[in-house]
RNA sequence: UGGGCUAUAGCCAAGCGGUAAGGCAACGGACUUUGACUCCGUGAUCGCUGGUUCGAAUCCAGCUAGCCCAGCCA
């Protein structure tokens, strides 16, 4: 694995300065999750840019989950986002739960409290947003606002204790009730909620806001540099404040990128929760939608997403990256580490009428010509194979190089073939092609004959039947789409089952090896749908732009 | 209309005063027992308008467009 490095972006920059001003000894950085969904392509970009400016400066990055709000969050999201961190190849040098620092955190609060710079308010919620103010008018101070530091900290206490119902009050910041910042209007620090949380029980109720636990748990873990996503720069300003009021021994540096947004592709957890929790996909791991789950079922490596985001780069204007970019990573990836065999999506059989019957040949077949490595293997061949639908074509379109009657071709690693005739049913369909071969063409005689085409094909006995299942976005989320509810953009196309049929040497495939076929991309085998005699093949549809389905009538 | 941020080719993205990197996509062409791969070739004066300068994408001023903020979510 080649080491790559973010450069000339704006944050590498900053880092160097802090290592060489000395304001930093030891790069440490962090991915910082809330545990309350699955992780998707989003979070690949955070926690390669985490981990790998951690590396790249010889730092640590941790994993925190920010569990500060337990009415969302659950232990079955945590354990899936370690597996998926850890399958995107990064390991943690501390694994940390925000919760863990709720004690602490406490003491900072009562800290804050004891400068004046904290208040308990009584005011409703409907109230606290009335006098908030709005984008243009300053907001009107509580009238709780300036009660005596020890009454204070006895509310305080009491909240913690549990004395007060959900919502009857909170602990504010002291800031500006007139602050062009809405984020600086006196915000809210602690919350009541009576809730299990799925860390510390019952052992709280009250919990920290993200704004006022967040810089905290970076200060208390030493974090240099706090990568978030530019929807916290307004949060900037209120970060560095409780850093500054709380005295932490350790000031942490919130820098801000813009997050990855690819072409018809939900990934908001809202949505993407819609569509698992109303079955509109089959789980957090559907092909179809780009979680991390659901990505590495359609056959993406870690390397090619990890490859994905350092093409990617890091900056701060937002832009909606091309899917097929992607696409390329995983292309890249592949092409010289898997197999090259033959398939056949939808099939029709070809007769070779001048090949004797009951014979079989055994050709010896190299797994891939750029990669010796990958060996060899041996394809039967017979008198009837299966070829694509695809590459045939009646009456051909200009340049069309492959199969149509009268054209010769090669059958990959077999003979050259000349189609002679077409057989049809009673509804004008074609049921069969007929052809004759050229003994003298046999793949690896030294028979220099050329043809414009080569196309795959399969044995029509000796055989893998297979379900492949042809997977695209699930939605269609266009300019014109992105504002309609989901189920008004769902693509149609989203899976296409066709009955094909691969070689005979995948009989043994197992889950999630990966192979590359006929013109335009990989499949791999699905480890969920794989069932005994009857591999379920999964397709990266797509990799080409260019590719389409195949038409039937 | 308050505050914050962004604006470089179809899409990402370098550039930090000295005369526009790279990747994706697209389009030509060569090669090819995968129309794949590989290889060669093709594109921008930098949102707009002024200004400073010998010289500006880079500095200044004024516009314009887009994104974010009024959760006891993160």
């Amino acid at each position: 694995m080649i080491n790559k490095t973010f450069t000339s972006n704006f944050l590498v920059p900053i880092i160097e300065e802090d290592l060489k001003s000395g304001r930093v000894k030891e790069i440490i950085t962090r991915f910082p999750p809330e545990p309350n969904g699955y992780l998707h392509i989003g979070h690949v970009k955070a926690i390669t840019i985490d981990f790998e400016i951690a590396r790249q400066f010889g730092g640590k990055c941790y994993l925190r989950f920010d569990d500060t709000n337990p009415m969302t969050e659950e232990e079955e999201y945590v354990e899936s986002i370690k597996e998926d961190v850890r399958w995107l190849g990064y390991e943690w040098d501390g694994l940390f739960y925000a919760s863990d620092y709720f004690e602490q955190m406490y003491e900072y609060a009562v800290v804050l409290i004891k400068k004046g710079l904290a208040y308990v308010d009584d005011q409703s919620p409907e109230e606290i947003r009335e006098t908030r103010g709005t984008l243009t008018e300053p907001g009107i101070p509580s009238p709780y606002r300036n009660r005596s530091v020890e009454e204070n900290l006895r509310l305080f206490q009491e909240m913690r204790e549990g004395k007060y119902k959900e919502g009857e009050k909170v602990l504010r910041a002291k800031i500006d009730m007139a602050h062009p910042n809405m984020n600086m209007r006196d915000p809210i620090l602690y919350r009541i909620l009576h809730q299990p949380h799925h860390n510390t029980g019952n052992k709280w109720c009250i919990y920290p806001m993200y704004d006022f636990a967040h810089p905290l748990e970076d200060a208390i873990e030493g974090i240099t540099h706090s990568f978030c996503t530019l929807e916290f720069e307004d949060h900037r300003p209120l970060y560095d404040w409780v850093i500054e009021h709380c005295e932490t021994p350790h000031k942490p540096k919130q820098i801000e990128f813009s997050k990855l947004l690819l072409s018809n592709t939900i990934l908001s957890k809202r949505n993407l929760r819609y569509l698992v929790e109303n079955g509109i996909v089959d789980g957090w791991d559907d092909p179809r939608i780009a979680t991390i789950r659901g990505l590495r079922r359609r056959g993406y490596t870690p390397e090619a997403l990890r490859d994905f985001v350092f093409e990617l780069g890091v900056s701060k204007s937002e832009g909606i990256v091309d899917y097929q970019m992607l696409e390329h990573f995983i292309r890249e990836d592949l092409k010289l580490k898997v197999p090259r065999v033959m398939a056949v999506i939808d099939p029709v059989k070809l007769v070779i009428t001048n090949y004797p019957e009951g014979q079989i040949e055994w050709f010896d077949v190299v797994n891939n010509r750029e990669n010796p490595e990958l060996g060899m293997r041996k394809v039967p061949f017979s008198r009837e194979v299966y070829i694509d639908r695809e590459d045939f074509m009646e009456n051909p379109i200009p340049k069309f190089h492959r199969l149509y009657p009268g054209n010769e071709v090669r059958l990959m690693n077999a003979y050259i073939v000349k189609c002679t005739d077409v057989i049809k049913n009673e509804k004008g369909e074609i049921v069969e092609i007929h052809a004759t071969y050229d003994p003298e063409t046999r793949s690896g005689s030294g028979s220099t004959r050329k043809v414009k085409g080569t196309i795959h094909w399969v044995d029509a006995k000796q055989n893998v039947p297979v379900e492949f299942r042809l997977y695209d976005h699930l939605t269609i989320e266009t300019e014109e789409t992105k504002d309609l509810p989901i189920h008004e953009k769902l693509n149609p196309n989203s899976l296409i089952v066709k009955h094909g049929f691969v070689e005979i040497n995948l009989k043994n495939a197992k889950p999630q090896d990966k192979f590359q076929f006929v013109r335009h991309g990989y499949f791999n085998v699905d480890p969920k749908d794989t069932t005994e005699g009857h591999l379920v093949f999964n397709r990266i549809v797509e990799l080409k732009s260019s590719f389409k389905l195949p038409q039937h009538d």
